[in-house]
DNA sequence: ATGATTTCTTGATATTTGTCAAGAGCGGGG
DNA sequence: CCCCGCTCTTGACAAATATCAAGAAATCAT
């Protein structure tokens, strides 16, 4: 089982062998620079994309400043849902942070899925659910934490973070400034 | 049509009146008086609400305070979306501020749906994924803006909410204390 | 390695927001 | 009509967080 197939399964529950193999060969792989976008801001979102190798971050821009609103690691899929579910133009920018290789499915071929895998439909709809439930659950954490314990939150369950990406970027996606999210590590770390 | 078919057509896109009527036929009503609970935290959730009259407020607890999520309103469903999907725990407490009448659809009922409507799949995702991009919208939003701003977003947005709505649960859902809540308000509206 | 970038940290200070406490306004029940 | 409870407002103050500016540390290309 290649690593895409496993990824899959860890995403969207069990599946058959064959039925993996056949999602599986849906993706085409592809490389990305450091500084590359794989998606830009109002533009249309035409594939989902499952990450090999390297970082991918997810932002917009408010008042000029670039947002992060999320950082995507190898073994997760990136994409902007909603421009990829309802064809509607993304909200996000996507970008490499490093050099990266991605597999990538294309909408037509993803839709090619609900007859392919007798179970898609209900498989998909979990997916999105779970997506829905993170969301719910970081506002909530804006609503009843400090930018400190928000921090201390997302360290104690995304530490791997911490060693490859960018802080400023996570100090972005926790809603908080660099300088602010450097002051609380320091406190927090010894 | 009834005002519950109208409201499932503006949910869930174009369907034939015959659909319709059969999606509203699975819809039973009951009342609820002030304070009693649709659902409570950690409890199964088995229905999905259509409001006809009344708030329903959704919450929370953190640190022995309710955190508002949200305040539901006629015309619009309310549920624990991720409970009654997923079967899971539900992670909110949804009370009636108000005396309210409300239609509910069981989860059974709710599963047959499939075969009833052909289209309901494809209709059910898109419902789901548009839930998903509010929260991404009100995430990026804590991410972006002030508290100010976020009120005036708000406001602009939802002029409604601030006729019908105990203020301190508005302020709890956006963000900020009654009392900032009280002072930005000042500042907005003349 | 070396210098040039970029990222991170630190300090001083300003702004925003929260907390606590008190009072004003308002609506419902007797 | 008046009292009671609840909600909203206001003020004084405290705490959290942002901003600006500078310097330290890490990273990268040569």
């Amino acid at each position: 089982m290649t690593e895409l197939e496993q990824q899959i399964k860890t995403y969207f529950g069990v599946l058959r062998p064959d039925e993996l193999q056949t999602i599986g060969n849906l993706f085409k792989p592809y490389s990305l620079k450091k500084g590359d976008y794989l998606l830009q801001e109002g533009r249309r979102c035409d594939k989902m994309s499952f990450i090999q190798s390297g970082l991918l971050r997810v932002y917009a821009l408010a008042d000029g400043k670039e947002i992060t609103q999320w950082i995507s690691t190898p073994g997760y899929f990136v994409t902007d849902l909603a421009g990829f579910m309802l064809e509607s133009p993304s909200r996000w920018t996507i970008q490499a942070l490093t050099d990266a290789e991605v597999s990538a499915i294309s909408r037509e071929n993803y839709k090619t899925l609900t007859e392919l895998v007798p179970r898609w439909n209900e498989l998909e709809k979990l997916f999105i659910v779970k997506c829905f439930t993170i969301m719910e659950d970081r506002i909530f954490s804006h609503l009843s934490k400090t930018a400190e314990e928000r921090y201390q939150f997302f360290f104690d369950n995304h530490r791997e973070f911490f060693n490859q990406v960018p802080l400023q970027y996570i100090a972005s996606m926790l809603g908080m400034t660099a300088e602010t999210f450097s002051r609380v590590r320091k406190k927090q770390l010894p």
